[in-house]
RNA sequence: GCCCCGUUAGUUCAACGGAUAGAACAAAUCCCUUCUAAGGAUUAGAUGGGGGUUCGAUUCCCUCACGGGGCACCA
């Protein structure tokens, strides 16, 4: 919120509209740091306006030029201010209203019916979660929204081979639905009679065949049951779960739009909309009568646009899923649909292991449960060797390998650039030292372990007298830190990433780990001092912060660890 | 063939066109009679090749090499 402040006065004191203030990555450069001399007027004219606004002079304690940049330093009145709002505001700090009146869509998890969740889907569902918590957090009208994979040519292939092996649809469990696919599919590439059944089934799902309809809803059961079991483990909850299928009847209003609209043309005996030379065409209809998944995301804006109408809508899908998007965006475009709403496909890499793509055809892939189940055991095996596992009973004890061993998956996730590819190997997701969730829950941990035996109660507001005195290194290094929090959490929003949440996380943790060893925080002899309230007030902040921050990324923090 | 994306330390990853390119793991050395050592301190180590734009390039443009994804009737 400092940064508000002094980009305001920035803009004053240079004359312009727009001015980019940055924190520095090296902290010898002050809290705040502005190229604009740079780029025009005077630094040092700049620099003399600015020394006249009272209003700064309040939060700044100095000003700088170097090398062309003016840097800024918050002044210690601003930090303890700041220390003390985060007192206050508790899990409230940080948040802002810059979303105030705005929806944003979130389409996030969209796992395909039928098959078992994969890793992949684990990282759009938890990163559309972060980002969902990020927005809604800065106060957009958030919406999140399950689109599954519930129609389509795939849907066909499952009809076919279940009817090709006269499965008991009712006994059938998702592990033998998703062979069953990997099987047909197999086949299918090379017997294209088969290929031609699969269609043929989607078809009769379209035209509302009374055996297809009944065991594509037995099917959707048995998956979305196994999916739940799997949101509840790791803590996901999304608002709306409408699937491809919700729009089955809303397709054909976007079809006669695109006629109306001149847009929708006959083409090899499908029906298109020509999105120029750069890309190829949105297919509305097959040859075979059928229609696309594109189709069906088209219903899907029309229909969000109508419920929430939001300023944005997110995707979070795959990366191998770009074209596809650009597509849906273009034709979003011009259907005339992205005047007040704008479109935003959250690409994540894919998850590789050994440097190489799963596959579900190939059978490459890792089964979801398998890997959730053994971060747990990790996580356990950890545990048992901390100081304080002896004083914690069985029940305590498994919620926290629970936060444990979740933590560390989402966090492995949640760290890595979501558009770039992530190498999944068990070494380093098992590694829950350096970079990771655990760390940051550990470093929580510690704060709280340290204020339960503070003795002070914790309604007794701290007196921070102390910051008379002159604060040390660590202590001032802390301050800063944490008066950055609400900026970080706009970067990370702004840009889709919540990996600059981790990263200013694990820096915020490491800062206190330095901090902890290297000052004693409650004074033996007495542990009201002046001194031991200062440092707690920091502590408690400092944990504030990270269990905040560690909630909007969907991790846990436990008390104890 | 065309279109996207990537290539940063031994490894896995960061860095809105900015300052001395940050971490973690692995390696080496050190710190538990003190608030949780799942911790801390120290050392060594990197922008694929070649051009360009810029006061300034890991970042933008061109090109080459390598890797990945995708290219109307899958999602």
């Amino acid at each position: 919120m400092y940064k508000k402040l002094i980009e305001s006065s920035l803009k004053k004191a240079a004359k312009v509209d727009k001015v980019e203030l940055e924190i520095p990555a090296n902290p010898a450069y002050g809290d705040f740091s502005t190229n604009i001399g740079l780029k025009k007027g005077n630094p040092e004219e700049i620099k003399k306006n600015l020394t006249k606004d009272k209003s700064l002079s309040q939060i700044v304690s100095k000003i700088e030029i170097k090398e062309g940049f003016i840097n800024f330093w918050l002044s210690k009145e601003a930090l303890i201010d700041n220390l003390e709002k985060i007192l206050k505001q508790k899990d409230n700090y940080g948040k802002d209203e810059i979303g105030k009146g705005k929806c944003v869509v979130i389409d996030y998890s969209s796992p395909n019916v039928a098959k078992r969740f994969s890793i992949g889907h684990l990282r759009s569902t938890v990163i559309g979660q972060a980002v969902y918590n990020l927005y809604t957090f800065l106060g957009f009208d958030t919406v999140g929204d399950n689109h599954l994979g519930d129609w389509g040519t795939q849907f066909g292939i499952i009809l076919s081979a279940i009817e090709e092996k006269s499965f008991n649809p009712d006994s059938i469990t998702l592990n033998e639905l998703e062979e069953l696919y990997v099987d047909y599919s197999k086949r299918a590439k090379e017997n294209l009679a088969l290929k031609e059944k699969a269609k043929d089934w989607f078809k009769r799902l379209e035209d509302k065949d009374k055996k297809a309809r009944q065991i594509w809803e037995i099917v959707n059961k048995i998956s979305l049951a196994e999916y739940q079991k799997i949101y509840d483990l790791l803590d996901i909850k999304i608002d709306y779960t409408y699937g491809e299928s919700f729009y089955e009847d809303k397709m054909a209003k976007i079809i006669s739009l695109a006629k109306a609209k001149k847009l929708a043309k006959k083409s090899r005996g499908a029906l298109i909309i020509d999105l120029g030379k750069d890309l190829p065409p949105a297919m509305l209809i097959k040859s075979d009568g059928t229609t696309t998944y594109l189709t069906r995301d088209l219903a899907a804006i029309d229909f969000r646009l109508k419920k929430w109408n939001p300023s944005l809508i997110i995707y979070e899908v795959g990366s191998e899923q770009k074209l596809h998007f650009r597509q849906v965006f273009k034709a979003a475009e011009l259907l005339g649909w992205a005047k007040k709403t704008s479109f935003v496909h959250i690409a994540h890499g894919l998850v590789l292991i050994g440097g190489k793509k799963m596959s579900t055809r190939k059978g490459t892939t890792i089964k979801l449960e398998d890997i959730l189940e053994k971060a747990m055991d990790k996580a356990a095996e950890l545990f048992e060797k901390a100081k304080v596992a002896k004083d914690i009973d069985s029940e305590e004890k498994k919620e926290i390998i629970k936060k444990v061993g979740i933590g560390a998956i989402k966090y492995f996730d949640l760290m890595h650039h979501p558009e770039s590819d992530i190498n999944f190997d068990w070494n380093s997701i098992f590694n829950l030292k350096g970079n990771s969730g655990p760390y940051l829950q550990y470093t929580y941990a510690r704060t709280q372990s340290i204020i339960n035996k503070s003795q002070i109660p914790n309604k007794k507001s701290l007196d921070l007298g102390a910051w008379k005195m002159q604060f040390n290194k660590e202590e001032l290094s802390l301050l800063r830190i944490l008066s950055q929090y609400q900026d970080v959490l706009v970067n990370a929003a702004k840009n889709y990433s919540p990996n600059i949440l981790c990263s200013y996380l694990f820096n915020l943790a490491q800062k206190y780990n330095t901090f902890y060893s290297k000052h004693r925080i409650l004074d033996i002899s007495d542990k009201s001092s002046v001194m031991s309230q200062f440092r707690l007030a920091i502590t408690v902040a400092t944990g504030t912060v990270l269990k905040n921050g560690l909630l909007l990324l969907g991790i846990k923090a436990p008390e104890k660890m």
